[in-house]
RNA sequence: GCGCCUCUAGCUCAAUUUGGCAGAGCAACGGACUCUUAAUCCGCAGGUUCUGGGUUCGAGUCCCAGGGGGCGUACCA
């Protein structure tokens, strides 16, 4: 920082010099601007304070110049006079994108605008890069994804967004806290994937001589924690899928996942419904919001509805998995939708649901009663034979939700799993791999218990009204750079 | 995977019905200006038109192949 007393030349690109190594902040611009509003028009206060962030504007008028100077909470004026400025040439010198630490008196200009005067600068950081159209900005997406260090600088809604995606997630943390859950961490590398359908990423540890997998879900892991006693646990990370991007697709993606003992399904969907209402509540201010130009009220309780129901009202199909395995083959044909030989009564039912009533949900919904063939970590329904405790949360026409009763049986377990090894070895490469060690656990007892899974993504992509995952994750994945 | 669209200066965009000297604004650079708000004004520069072939007297433009991206579709949450 130049001192009055003794002016040294800041640096800048002329001298070349260094840059510091710290800076004293008084105030964030946000603060600046709270603690000053209305200041009237000319009026020049006794209160110095220190400010830094990034010039994203320059206005000069000879021998003064106006500055915008950005951080992470917002935008001040800056004022400078080569009265009062030292090295005034060189402050009119910064280039847009340049960090810059001011201090200064805070003062309202002639026209009114909140200003801190340019006592004394430092230049922080060199932008060596022009910074884009400062009133167009970025509208290349492959740059926006590339360069989100750019994109956060001039996209409002980008910044917005993923600060909310910040408080979304500490919101469900608290949340969860606050009911008695546990955070936990369970492995990423897995030596037999489990936990959902899903093809895997494969990579080697030498040491070990052994493959293992990105995981695709923690699942099987935090269900063992449960018959270690864990009563209420919860993993908020990263899983990895080997499949297909898309508008609501990332290879790599955040799943939040929990585990309640001695609750049941019904138990989750209130928790579910309660969690994201809360979660809508705090940090839009509404459990009404708006997504994709329609509306959804998140207010509880939400819908429940078999999914027999929902195929009925959207297909106008009454198809349940008493109807028949040829019946319902007869229901794809009508429908269109290809089926393959394989494929029981349950696997049927799902298409169905998926292809003909699924896309036409709005929601919020709990579609329940999965068919418990195609749910192969889920208990039995307690009343329904041939069906599972398992429902999914539709939300502003999307799945955010996976839920059920969790399956405590290891023989069940064992016979479920030994059916998608068949599913395996007929060419389904999505199958489950029998786990030998989750059997074992189950085998020392779980007690009954509810487990969720929450697509985080999915979650900040309703709440922050943006159709694409990839504007809910900071760096989605992409081709790598040819030019890189 | 497949289909359609797209790629021009650091950024945002132009460039006449298959074709005729590759342009503007912002940013940068030089200058003027003591209350601006995308400041304004004058000046000056800035290009492998994604890459490689081809057609043509002549290609940013037309054809072929490749690359990046977007959307849709398939798999999936």
């Amino acid at each position: 920082m130049s001192s009055d007393a003794q002016p040294e030349p800041p640096p800048g690109p002329e001298t070349g010099g260094d840059v510091p190594y710290r800076f004293e902040r008084s105030h964030s611009a946000g603060e600046v601007v709270e603690a000053f509003a209305g200041l009237e028009a000319g009026v020049e206060t006794d209160t110095v304070v220190s400010v830094a962030g990034r010039l994203m504007l320059r206005r000069h008028q000879g021998r003064l110049a106006f500055g915008t100077l950005q951080d992470a909470t917002g935008r001040i004026q800056l004022f400078a006079t080569a009265a009062v400025t030292p090295s005034f040439e060189q402050f009119t010198a910064l280039s847009i994108g340049d960090w810059v630490g001011v201090r200064g008196a805070v003062m309202a200009t002639r026209r009114g605008e909140l200003s801190v005067r340019v006592d004394e600068w430092v230049v922080l950081a060199h932008a060596r890069r022009p910074f884009p159209d400062k009133w167009h900005g970025l509208t290349d997406p492959d740059t926006r994804y590339r360069q989100r260090y750019v994109d956060l600088w001039v996209s409002d809604e980008a910044r917005a967004a993923f600060a909310r995606r910040s408080e979304i997630v500490a919101s469900l943390r608290r949340r969860l806290s606050e009911r008695g859950f546990a955070e936990v961490e369970t492995p990423m590398l897995h030596p037999i994937p489990g936990g959902a359908a899903a093809r895997p990423f494969v990579t080697h540890h030498e040491a070990l001589s052994a493959d293992v997998y990105l995981r695709i879900a923690p699942e099987l892991y935090l269900k063992r924690l449960v018959v270690g006693g864990m009563e209420r646990v919860y993993e908020i990370g990263r899983v990895f899928r080997n499949e297909g991007i898309s508008t609501r697709h990332n290879p790599e993606f955040t799943m939040l996942e929990l585990y309640w003992a001695y609750a049941d399904h019904a138990d989750i969907m209130e928790l579910t419904e309660t969690l994201v209402a809360g979660v809508a509540a705090e940090v839009c201010g509404s459990t009404t919001v708006a997504y994709d130009g329609r509306e959804v009220d998140l207010s509880t309780p939400w819908r429940r509805a078999t999914m027999e129901e929902v195929i009925a009202e959207h297909a106008g199909i009454e198809a349940t998995l008493d109807s028949g395995l040829a019946e319902l083959r007869a229901c794809c044909d009508r429908l269109q939708i290809p089926v393959e030989a394989g494929w029981g009564p349950g696997k049927l039912l799902l298409e169905i649901y998926e292809k003909a009533a699924e896309p036409q949900l709005w929601g919020p919904v709990f579609v329940t009663d999965y068919p418990a063939e195609v749910s192969p970590l889920s208990r039995r329904h307690r009343s329904r034979p041939g069906y599972a405790e398992r429902f999914e949360g539709i939300v502003a026409g999307r799945e955010l939700c996976n839920a059920f009763t969790e399956l405590v049986d290891p023989d069940e377990q064992r016979s479920r799993f030994e059916a998608q090894a068949e599913l395996r070895a007929a060419g389904d490469d999505e199958a489950m791999l029998l786990d030998e060690d989750y059997l074992r656990a189950l085998e020392y007892g779980l007690p009954p218990t509810g487990g969720l899974g929450i697509g985080v993504d999915r979650l900040v992509m309703l709440l922050t009204d943006t159709q694409a995952i990839r504007d809910a994750v900071l760096f989605p994945t992409l081709r790598p750079d040819p030019s890189a």
